[in-house]
DNA sequence: CTTTTACCTACCAAACAGGTTGGTTAAATT
DNA sequence: AATTTAACCAACCTGTTTGGTAGGTAAAAG
């Protein structure tokens, strides 16, 4: 539940391709070394990325990653619920989860809920750009 | 990060208090079946509570636990932060974490720190009365 | 002295986090 | 054609956390 490392450097690995990929595409090698993370574990995140569409990514010299829209036009939302999946604080929301019995009465769940809307509501409130701007 | 079901349970244990607290001590045999919970489980949680002073513990026959407050006077924030530890959605703003030496030009870092603070001040407005009353 | 109940310690299996190793495939350059 | 570069993929690995269970001991009441 919530954020570890793979949603987190997903997040400054998109950072770095837009402020660094105006002209085509950025290896992953330049990205590890300018981030300070390891280029293997960015490379075991970065396809996920590419098959929900949010960076294209091309072989050989000259190759690497870009983004295909503006920065603007993604969500930090979007970004971690790929690379993280469900952003649920608590077990019971996570989609696919077997169904609680006490779903009914249970005096908790409704707060859960609007947690859960709340951090979602915060983070497809902010995009990229957002973030390069502070 | 974020709420396990230790913290889950903790918070129905003290929302089973208050309800069924009235005349005198609680015993966990009884909330635990009430809750469907492990009564060893429920065992393992309840020490911390009591170190803390949320509630207090009797042995013995008649014996139990109860709240030593009234219910409008516990927030979700303490009981959480109780049982669970650190809120933090992210590892970099755990308390006691080693210091990130990107910090100061983190893009992310400002983006986390708000997102923490909205959920402390969220379950820090709830109280168990609040829940209760659902 | 028996029952009840909190409390304590040790253990355990499964899952997850956070990677590493060792490749293969595709594209460009020489 | 050979080499280099870089994405991509599969398997493995170590440590920690989660969600418990087992088997008690200590205290209070009847």
């Amino acid at each position: 539940m919530m954020i570890s490392t793979r949603g987190r450097y997903a997040l400054r690995v998109m950072l770095d391709l837009a402020e660094n990929g105006q002209n085509g595409y950025v290896p992953m090698k330049e990205v590890a070394q300018r981030q300070e993370l390891s280029l293997k574990y960015i490379e075991r995140i970065m396809p996920a990325l590419v098959k929900e569409g949010l960076v294209e990514g091309v072989h050989g010299k000259g190759g690497g990653y870009r983004l295909v829209k503006r920065p603007e036009e993604y969500t930090v939302g979007d970004i971690l619920r790929i690379s993280e999946g469900d952003l649920s604080p608590v077990s019971c929301l996570v989609s696919g989860a077997p169904p609680c019995n006490r779903a009914e009465s249970c005096k908790t769940l409704p707060m859960w809920k609007k947690l859960y809307g709340m951090v979602n509501g915060f983070f497809d409130s902010i995009t990229l750009k957002d973030l390069l701007d502070i």
